[in-house]
DNA sequence: AATGCTTGCAACCGCAACGTG
DNA sequence: CCACGTTGCGGTTGCAAGCAT
């Protein structure tokens, strides 16, 4: 028996908006309001339309200050920031950029800033092994996904040479320098493995592996590991085997519990604060609250200050943007979760 | 000019979280 | 505490426009 639907799907129109829908919608809203009711809102407006599509075409067209168009290479660098540190998380990363919505982002990631990052991937292709041991998997692809070929995981890692720490300078000349040309695709732009582009992000860092312990927990980052394939024993345990000595030959250790509401409830926490005082590169050392342990990204000026694009500095090459050096401290003393996640950053500013 | 392919984006869907009685 | 309705989110799809042949 499956779950009521939200409308009467019979009475209800769908498709593209028509502009005096549009402009209904928006004359309802702007004298009324929502009136906290997405549901009843359009039987009040006079719309044969579903409420949450009228929610979605307020939020993401209609509402004021919507900004459509081109993304500045700084909205660039942010979301990239932001997706290596949060994931696909795109309502937080709208949060942290004027006028943008999550579904512009999402779009916009999806076919357009991956491409420009995957552009980096050929680069580790013809490299020695580095995770020999560490089988890994890709998720399952949409149909939509699966026509185009692309760099598997395995191979990856299995071609790592610590030389890619020197690939790029810089996350502003990886994001300007790579262009389609250099991507490995065939037919489609949806078919671009996300796993791919995060193992980009969360690729591994030699130099770091010592570091990983006693920092800062982000469960977000534990939650997606397993879901792009570091899972493997099916009942939502992981455990991988490999020595965290001797310069590192395996990223992480971790047992997961399907704790997924925890991991929800602390994304309030989420950008915060966030990084690795090993480091030097946060601004103070309280930010660990014990209760909340989050993936914590201050705000975003820290944000664009790790990434090298505050005030004091317009040139991101010369900042150490060892940003997502994080966050494994998790508490429970059941599970550790020991992730590296800073070798994006490590990359592309050299392996500072 | 016609056809097929690719791209970009608006919109839909299903699920989980949240709020309320 | 539970049930149920609503909201918010992220993944996915459909389709129009642009491009290549």
């Amino acid at each position: 028996m499956g779950r009521a639907p939200c409308c009467d799907k019979a009475s209800v129109k769908k498709g593209p908006w028509s502009p005096e829908e549009d402009a209904k919608l928006k004359e309802f809203i702007d004298k009324h309001g929502t009136g906290g009711n997405w549901i009843a809102l359009p039987h009040k407006a006079g719309l044969k339309r579903c409420g949450k599509s009228c929610r979605l075409r307020w939020l993401n067209y209609l509402r004021p200050n919507i900004k459509h168009g081109e993304f500045s290479e700084e909205e660039d660098r942010i979301i990239c920031t932001l997706y290596a540190s949060i994931g696909s998380r795109w309502s937080i990363i709208a949060s942290h950029l004027q006028g943008r919505t999550d579904n512009d982002i999402k779009n916009y990631w999806n076919t357009k800033l991956r491409k420009k990052l995957l552009a980096l991937l050929p680069s580790f292709q013809k490299k020695q092994s580095f995770f020999p041991s560490m089988p890994l998997q890709s998720p399952p692809l949409s149909d939509h996904h699966k026509s185009e070929t692309i760099l598997n995981t395995s191979s990856f890692y299995n071609n790592y040479n610590p030389n890619f720490m020197n690939v790029s300078n810089n996350i502003n000349s990886l994001l300007l320098s790579t262009t389609t040309n250099n991507i490995p695709t065939t037919s489609s732009n949806h078919a671009q493995s996300h796993t791919n582009i995060t193992d980009l992000l969360y690729s591994y860092n030699p130099n770091n592996i010592m570091n990983v312990s006693n920092k800062y927990y982000c469960p977000e980052v534990k939650e997606r590991m397993l879901m792009f394939g570091y899972g493997g024993s099916g009942g939502g345990e992981l455990s991988t085997t490999c020595s965290s000595e001797g310069g590192g030959s395996c990223m992480s250790q971790m047992t997961y519990n399907n704790d997924h509401h925890r991991i929800k409830q602390e994304d309030q926490f989420a950008l915060q604060g966030f990084g690795d005082q090993n480091h030097g590169f946060m601004t103070d050392h309280t930010y660990v609250d014990q209760k909340q342990k989050g993936c914590l990204i201050k705000n975003l000026d820290e944000v664009k200050q790790l990434i090298g694009i505050n005030s004091s500095s317009s040139n991101s090459s010369s900042i150490n943007v060892d940003i997502n050096s994080y966050l494994m401290n998790d508490h429970d003393e059941n599970k550790t979760t020991h992730i590296i996640t800073d070798g994006f950053y490590r990359m592309i500013d050299g392996g500072n």
